[in-house]
DNA sequence: TGAGGCGTCTGTGGTGTTAA
DNA sequence: TTAACACCACAGACGCCTCA
């Protein structure tokens, strides 16, 4: 059975939804059939001619020596940004979930927190703490593939402002932003909605009962209080919001799937 | 609770390119 | 030369977040 990127032809030059849907229509799902007799025969020269699907051919040849290599960066830039989430696959095991909260939303508020998630731990980092440009780009050179929500507008413009160093690396690595698949995935209304609609429960409700779910206000009583327990409870908040970018992900792959 | 700033995605229509 | 399709630009919609 073929992956997912594997079932994908977008990233070859000249091929869109429609010639897509063709090929699907003729029988031609995968690379391996795009390059056999199979996809010799459905495709010229009704598709395109013996010329063009050479080229492609070679092309899908390059992109799974990518995948062999474990090279991301290489269909960030042939590979349509809503088609990222079909690198999750191969790189399930290099992709790290991103989370972060601030003090605004304009370009001159700081970042209070991130949190960074291989999907089964996290780890927090926090302004004034642990908060280290170093230690960031230690975590996101190691990463094949970033997923946030909302990431695409917000946190991402956000980290690469406030971590220069970092900001080629992000821009290598292809990027899943849960905003946009949820809603292709015919969920939305905000993180916290889709979560309760797909079933994903949070362990800690002490933030929302006793401060709507207002991270900012909570960052604030610790710093006025100094009390420990205001910023453990935030960092409990912050790593479930993080934690939860996995299962949610997983949902719409499942979803798109069946598409 | 609504407003405002920000940046992206989606849908649409026009234009350019490719293949027959 | 023509038809089909990709690509580009633009406008509107949207959710993030904090502020008042």
């Amino acid at each position: 059975m073929a992956r997912d990127i594997e079932r994908c032809f977008l990233l070859l030059p000249g091929v869109g939804s429609v010639k897509q849907q063709r090929l699907f229509s003729a029988g031609v799902s995968s690379w391996q059939e795009f390059r056999s007799e199979k996809g010799l025969e459905a495709l010229v020269p009704k598709v395109m001619s013996f010329d063009k699907w050479k080229r492609c051919c070679k092309l899908l040849d390059y992109a799974e020596e990518k995948l062999l290599l474990g090279d991301s960066s290489f269909f960030a830039g042939v590979l349509p940004r809503d088609e990222h989430w079909r690198l999750y696959e191969p790189f399930r095991e290099e992709t790290i979930f991103l989370d972060i909260e601030t003090t605004g939303a304009s370009r001159y508020d700081r970042i209070n927190m991130i949190g960074i998630s291989d999907g089964a731990d996290v780890r927090t980092m926090l302004r004034g703490f642990n908060m280290d440009e170093e230690l960031f780009l230690s975590q996101v050179k190691k990463a094949k593939l970033l997923v946030t929500f909302n990431g695409a507008s917000f946190d991402i413009p956000f980290l690469k402002r406030s971590f220069p160093k970092a900001k080629h690396f992000i821009e290598r690595i292809p990027h899943i932003d849960l905003r946009h698949l949820c809603a292709r995935a015919g969920l939305k209304g905000g993180l916290k909605n889709i979560e309760r609609e797909v079933g994903i429960t949070r362990k800690n409700r002490t933030v929302e009962r006793i401060f709507g779910g207002d991270p900012l206000l909570l960052w604030r009583t610790f710093i006025a209080s100094g009390d420990d327990y205001y910023l453990q409870l935030l960092i409990e908040y912050n790593e479930e919001d993080t934690l939860n970018l996995r299962p949610l992900l997983e949902h719409c792959i499942r979803v798109l799937r069946e598409k």
